[in-house]
DNA sequence: GTGCCCATGTAAAGGGTTACATGATTAA
DNA sequence: TTAATCATGTAACCCTTTACATGGGCAC
């Protein structure tokens, strides 16, 4: 369960309101931890019962409902604590996975066209992820620690699609093969 | 949701238990898709319920409690239904990578040593698929589709875990260098 | 006969997804 | 003024996780 440390995460790195930390979650960070806005609301609400944060009223607020919240110094210590837990390694659930398996022994499955689709999908976020690289990360040498590690967690995101890519291209030719006994 | 199609897919390869399915989940199929015996026995009894598998005493049961299930017509039919649907693209639920955002702008946390873990996790899985490869797969040209298809997802978790090894060297090198400024 | 693994389950709690609801601003 | 988008929520359902329970076989 991080899902509440990766929105105190969210929220050190920027203030902001539960609508645009759901968008957050929909682009950069939700490559990583995917959530709903309905979770997010949910644990805004319950982190702010716990003292981790605190809603207010940004200045530019004018006649808008918008509420920001503020990670406060006990929202921080968690984060802290929660950091220094071991972590079970990330497990994987990947569907498709599993109807290639199926396909392998069924014959009335056919993957092509969804194996195309989703190499498409992998092809458009990397290009999104290299366009954010080339944006917030021009140049090599001069950075602070931070933005080296931020750096390193993007490069993850690009090797991964890179090598979705590679693997689904040379699957798609396998499916496409007719099937010699 | 294809928890019950990954179980219908393993009992179609082959016949089994629940204790067994819930061991074969910790290991082959269980890198693309994990489950706990708990919920493996809940699956099986649903599915049970609807007409998609029959459990029967195997002959050489004896006096074991063990019962064993296989996969009906109408469970053949869902998993085929189920395959010719899209799938979503598999979304990632890494808590290290948030760990590691936290790292970036806290300083109090230090992530070295778990990852120095981690890369050590990854790479004893990737052994235990090298060895799965080598034993399973020798020769390269004279396989079915079937064999070629399970090949390719071996060779998937190959490069991932391939991926990790390679990035997580990287990254513990980055965390590694002293604060400079 | 004690301890360990096999084998199957139940129960409770918590997290995630989907559907629904509401009101307020902004653009056509 | 109608439709879309902003912004925040509630409720129900389902899935997953964790803890507990039970009883049989087998080895020491």
């Amino acid at each position: 369960m991080s899902l509440p440390h990766a929105v105190l995460t969210s929220l050190l790195e920027k203030s902001t309101s539960g609508y645009d930390l759901a968008r957050r979650f929909d682009k950069s960070i939700g490559y990583f931890w995917h959530a709903t806005h309905q979770q997010i609301y949910r644990e805004l609400a319950r982190m702010e019962g716990a003292g981790w944060i605190e809603g207010f009223v940004p200045p530019d607020a004018g006649k808008t409902r918008k509420k920001h919240y503020r990670v406060l110094p006990a929202g921080r210590a968690e984060l802290v604590r929660w950091a220094a837990e071991p972590t079970p390694p990330m497990d994987l659930r990947d569907s498709f996975t599993v109807k290639l398996r199926a396909d392998a022994i069924l014959d009335e499955v056919d993957l092509c066209e969804e194996l195309a689709r989703h190499n498409a999908l992998h092809a458009a976020r990397l290009a999104q992820y290299r366009a954010i690289e080339a944006r917030d990360f021009p140049a090599t040498p001069p950075l602070t620690r931070a933005q080296a590690i931020q750096h390193m967690i993007l490069k993850k995101g690009i090797l991964y699609e890179e090598g979705e890519i590679a693997w689904g291209q040379e699957m798609l030719a396998l499916l496409r093969r007719p099937a010699q006994t």
